[in-house]
DNA sequence: AATAAAAATGCAAACGTTTTCATTTTGAGG
DNA sequence: CCTCAAAATGAAAACGTTTGCATTTTTATT
């Protein structure tokens, strides 16, 4: 591993700010830091020498002492995906409004991955840290908070979580859609989840399900439940094979992903949606409101929880106490569109 | 702005660990960085040492020194979007692999706000950084060329190019499909582009769109060559407008997102897809090779590149020299799926 | 104009590592 | 078992800021 010094000229640093601006590195430093304690004209020549020199600070060497870097984690199941996109488009420039950066990773569903990267976050003296779900193995948990970084939970809501949450209730979630179905008064119904394992959204989302079923007297076996990654193209086969042989009227699908995936497998086969096909999904993604027919969805403010879950990390480390309303619920809207009807 | 240390017990440090395993810190120090010259009871020691006391080294300090941070940025017009999601996660799991990790933002493909983000990265002391495209405000390249920070373009690949690039030549992903769509007939022919304006990517493909039409006596007019965002809704809403007067038989269009928005259109509007009409698109992404019908395309390795351009730039800052091939093609592929056919 | 209080600035000691240089330990050859 | 080179370790000086404390300057009060 060659090392080699990034410039032997170095960029220009604090002192010599100060050395051109005729004042100590310590003004220097509290013209940035904390502007308004600097006498006006101070201040102007400090501006005028930072410009000339074109000098950037370093903040590596400042959080030295301070102990804040300005730099915030986030580590979601997957990038490579509609679902998290606008939470980390959001999350990311709500940072840069507070002038934090994002530092982010994945760890593609699969929570001991999530430890060497939780590892390799701290190592980067991360300010706080975002983490998907309630679902989470132990030895990162304890990594953060035996050094007290600000956790948040996002994207699902649990009243009893324990650490601070910011998401929408997915049980509810679940609830919803199928409760909408059983309403257009469909009973044969196809349920298709991902894995639930390490998975609460999943998990709760399906349990809401679950509750409705329960609610009619029916339940969910290998027969009416079946299992798909988040995955289009799985998703589409998967639903072919069913459709050669099942007479469902309706399906509840994971994610919208999924319901993307059974859509295309209808259009492929003819099945004419919702004439012969109800189709609800949950997330209202990208493109789920501009298809056709429009799937019937739950929208989770994605977007929202991003600000929320960056507005908070950044409070609390700026008070160093946790939030005021530790479990944050976030509105879903149901959206009833063209991919449901009447059995 | 409240400042308060993290933790007055602190999290145990290099010290601590020294002391603990009874070594220097200096030893400690050469445990982590290059194992191989501590003997192997010393490092059993430091190990269990580092292990017991939970320790996690501190890059930051480190970094003082040796002056790299471990860090890289990757800046993307858009985060919240199918067309760098791939790029994005190929990227950052390849800098794990490297033990470096992934700062990004995305600047909305608004080349000014790029200004403030590189500033941003550069305070953070990243180590490198890859930008989308060739399109650039001169002030942050010259903020890094100064800082001498290893940067790739990637996404569009430009033999001119002064800084090292990886991608795609997206002038010949315009003529492979606008080339296409002539091959099986097509005449008349509507082109629908986002604003080219700092868009490179998009400019080159439209050059190369507009080389077949000139090679066949056509051109582009504001008649046949509409501008749209890359958004489904957007794509979609135009293209209904479009269709109420146009008799065009084929549409080509900047990227698959907006494929999408055509594509939904035409089912909106029960204009059958290739019999009626035949699109194409460029990118390839998520769900474009699923949809009904499937969407003839190029596929642009976004993956590729983003294993490309992390190596290159982890390479960059190992060796201190500029890649060896300082201008890299990737290849793509032509996908010739269901919404072409001839006239 | 003199004085006290407040505001602005400077000085120097941190912060937690890495690294150079010096010192000690180890091992090979005789 | 001794010598000497090589390998392993230690001591201490950096790295570029921030900040507590001390000092100087300004402002308000009389």
């Amino acid at each position: 591993m060659a090392k080699r010094s990034r410039s032997l000229k170095g960029a220009p640093g604090i002192v010599d700010v100060a050395a051109r601006a005729e004042v100590s590195p310590a003004t220097v430093s509290r013209f940035f830091n904390n502007p308004d304690v600097v006498k006006t004209p101070t201040r102007k020549r400090i501006e005028k020498a930072a410009n000339d020199l074109g000098y950037i600070r370093d903040r590596m060497a400042g959080s030295m002492h301070n102990r804040f870097s300005g730099t915030i984690g986030l580590i979601v199941p997957t990038i490579d995906n509609a679902i998290f996109s606008e939470l980390i488009e959001a999350f990311a420039s709500q940072l840069l409004e507070h002038d934090r950066t994002m530092l982010i990773a994945a760890h593609g569903y699969d929570l001991k991955r999530e430890i060497g990267i939780v590892r390799s976050l701290l190592e980067r003296r991360i300010d706080g840290i975002a983490l998907v779900g309630q679902d989470h193995d132990a030895v990162p948990m304890n990594m953060l908070a035996q050094r007290n970084i600000p956790v948040v939970s996002i994207w699902n809501f649990d009243a009893n979580s324990s650490i601070p949450c910011i998401g929408a209730d997915n049980f509810e979630a679940g609830r919803l859609v199928a409760q909408h179905l059983f309403d257009l008064g469909h009973r044969n119904i196809i349920v298709i989840f991902p894995d639930t394992n390490g998975n609460d959204r999943a998990r709760d989302r399906l349990r809401g399900v679950e509750s409705v079923f329960t609610s009619k007297q029916l339940n969910l076996s290998p027969k009416n439940l079946k299992t798909c990654p988040y995955d289009i193209g799985e998703a589409k086969k998967l639903t072919m094979k069913i459709l050669e042989s099942d007479k469902a009227t309706a399906v509840v699908c994971g994610n919208d992903i999924i319901s993307h995936g059974v859509i295309f497998a209808c259009q492929a086969l003819g099945v004419s949606i919702p004439e012969e096909l109800s189709i609800v999904g949950i997330g209202d993604f990208a493109g789920s409101a501009h298809m056709e027919p429009g799937l019937t969805t739950v929208r989770l403010p994605a977007k929202r929880i991003g600000i929320l879950a960056a507005n908070t990390l950044v409070s609390m480390n700026e008070t160093g106490t946790p939030p005021k309303n530790k479990h944050r619920k976030v509105e879903m809207s149901f959206m009833n569109r063209g991919s449901t009807a009447v059995v």
